[in-house]
DNA sequence: GAAAAATACGAACGATCGTGCTTATTGTCA
DNA sequence: TGACAATAAGCACGATCGTTCGTATTTTTC
């Protein structure tokens, strides 16, 4: 590997735990040169704008998300036992992935929905593939049988989004160590609603 | 009203638009003062520091939200119908409320969540007291035998949070149309789940 | 209406912002 | 190893950041 490819990754490890702790607007040049130990003007040169990095930044953080989820998701058989790895994966990406301060996809979420232009694209762009490869092991799981045949998927992937949004906001910013509990609870309520009648 | 508290009314006002379009990380005296129209001096008089002026915009939002959807709830009769009411307005509340950009509360609960000092607390504070105020409809709800009487409230509580926050999600970042229906979807399922037997 | 108090402004501060240049250092390949 | 390309650093720029201070203006109070 180039030199410049891997100080362009270890740029970007930095500006995911930056942005993990502190979100996305957090990123400035400045202090993220010294995080990663070069000089600002030698980072600056590895992206042509403060908006490029942080949209490279975005799509480092959608790789890391597929292979810390839907990876090792897919060593589980298709159907229910692997929606059910998907979402464990999901709960805990973070932890796993060394950020553990906060989904930074989630910050670019909050602050970019209403600021038009490359990122706010980028995060749209990575929800939008993933409410699909979720929705994509739901009808799998269809499929096997293992879940209602007239289930509402997109209503199912809603369910669950909401699930794991309220699972970071309890347990992130509220610290309640009742967080998991409750996820777990609610993601075995919503299945047991879309198991197929007996 | 003094003139003071007034102007600084009207600086708050901006503030929550500001912070709505673009998050509290957005929040520079310069820009609002410009949005506020006046001089940054001025506009900094009125508050010790950003840090206060952050909190206070944090205080001002809070007590949006309650004006916007636990005040008129109580005209509900108690129980479902206060809940249902609860549930529709805390959908509504930041385009009844002219903040049609996103709640500002949930991006500081982002932004902040793991940044302590009073913002942190301010908004820990405010989630804290909303899902409080919820357990008690769901309580009454309860009592008025509306619920079963062997609900997991915490759990109806969280189920409720992460409608609401999918719901923002769909909405504001993937502007997709479903999302009133799905949420309401996912209520109606909520509570059925959560009635009595018959 | 005068005196006192509250409020707003203008200018300036050191620091940091994103971003160009030019120069040195380093890595790569014939 | 030498030549060339790639990469990092140094420095500087205009702009903006939060904040302070002295002064002008407005509001309140007597």
């Amino acid at each position: 590997m180039n030199k410049g490819e891997q100080t362009r990754i270890a740029i970007l490890e930095a500006a995911l735990a930056q942005a993990s702790e502190a979100g996305f607007e957090s990123l400035t040049i400045g202090s993220l040169a010294e995080r990663a130990g070069m000089s600002k003007s030698g980072l600056f040169a590895h992206f042509g704008s403060r908006e490029e990095l942080q949209v490279a930044a975005i799509g480092m953080a959608a790789g890391r998300f597929a292979e810390a989820v839907f990876v090792p998701a897919l060593h589980h058989p298709r159907g229910l036992p692997r929606l059910r790895a998907l979402f464990d994966n999901w709960l805990e990406w973070t932890v796993r992935s060394g950020l553990a301060h906060g989904c930074p996809m989630q910050a670019a979420a909050v602050e970019f929905d209403d600021r038009p232009g490359p990122v706010h694209d980028a995060v749209v762009g990575h929800y939008a593939r993933l409410e699909q490869s979720i929705a994509r092991a739901v009808e799998l799981a269809v499929d096997e049988g293992h879940l209602r045949a007239d289930l509402d998927i997109g209503q199912f992937v809603f369910d669950l989004i909401g699930i794991v949004f309220a699972y970071y906001h309890q347990n992130r910013l509220m610290h309640r160590d009742s967080a998991t509990l409750r996820a777990r609870t609610a993601f075995a309520r919503l299945v047991d609603a879309a198991s197929p009648a007996p």
